[in-house]
DNA sequence: TTTGTATTTTCAATATTTCGCAAATATATA
DNA sequence: TATATATTTGCGAAATATTGAAAATACAAA
């Protein structure tokens, strides 16, 4: 049986690919269409080795599944469900933002000395 | 101007808080109601200094807020949002789990020598 | 079999995260 | 002011994550 711990465990090893940019950025960009590796190593501009390592930690998670065709290796997202929940994430962080911003707005400027 | 991978950047580290198990029970705590510290502490059996430690990174990023009453501090979600996108990931992951355990199934099991 | 292309893996260096403990801070009350 | 309670902060050690470079692997075509 599974503790109700090792749930957060689990939930938080497969969100994990969520906190680092570039694989932020090849979940968006699989978001749009299958890709193979140098594809979307010549769109992000990063080196092949490091985008295959990011497709690595994401397809042990289950976030994307790859196709071999030839030499290439086409990957593609499992399930929308991940880039909709990224989406929410970042509605969620402009409005953060938004509002940090109108507090801003209220600060009181003058000089206090 | 924010480029855009800048935006990637800020995303991910926006999300950074999902990646660790203590900080994902501590928002489905707080999505049921607002909590002090000690009670969040002693809910999931943690030592108080490092539950906040956890709040300071979630705050750090407006995923919660505090609010003081005497020597308690009363936290609480910003935005429903982040609990939401995180549902949907949890969605994501069974439904991940639950095929691979279609695919055991599938495996022959019959002993190759 | 050799060559070329695409991708993955290994390894080491560096950076970041996590956590416990002790000390510091904030507030309330005697 | 002294004491108690609640929380935060600083710091160091251990664990994890990130990256580049080189080597290894997989496949196709000559």
């Amino acid at each position: 049986m599974v503790s109700y711990k090792e749930i957060y465990k689990l939930h938080a090893d497969f969100c994990k690919f969520m906190a680092n940019p570039k694989r932020l950025e090849i979940l968006f960009l699989l978001g749009e269409k299958e890709m193979c590796v140098d594809e979307i190593a010549s769109k992000m501009i990063v080196r092949v080795p490091n985008i295959s390592q990011h497709l690595a930690v994401m397809r042990e998670r289950g976030v994307v599944e790859a196709r071999r065709e030839g030499t290439k290796m086409y990957y593609k997202l499992v399930n929308p469900k991940t880039l909709q929940a990224c989406l929410i994430m970042r509605d969620a962080m402009i409005e953060q933002m938004k509002k940090q911003l109108e507090m801003m707005k209220d600060v009181d400027n003058t000089i206090n000395v």
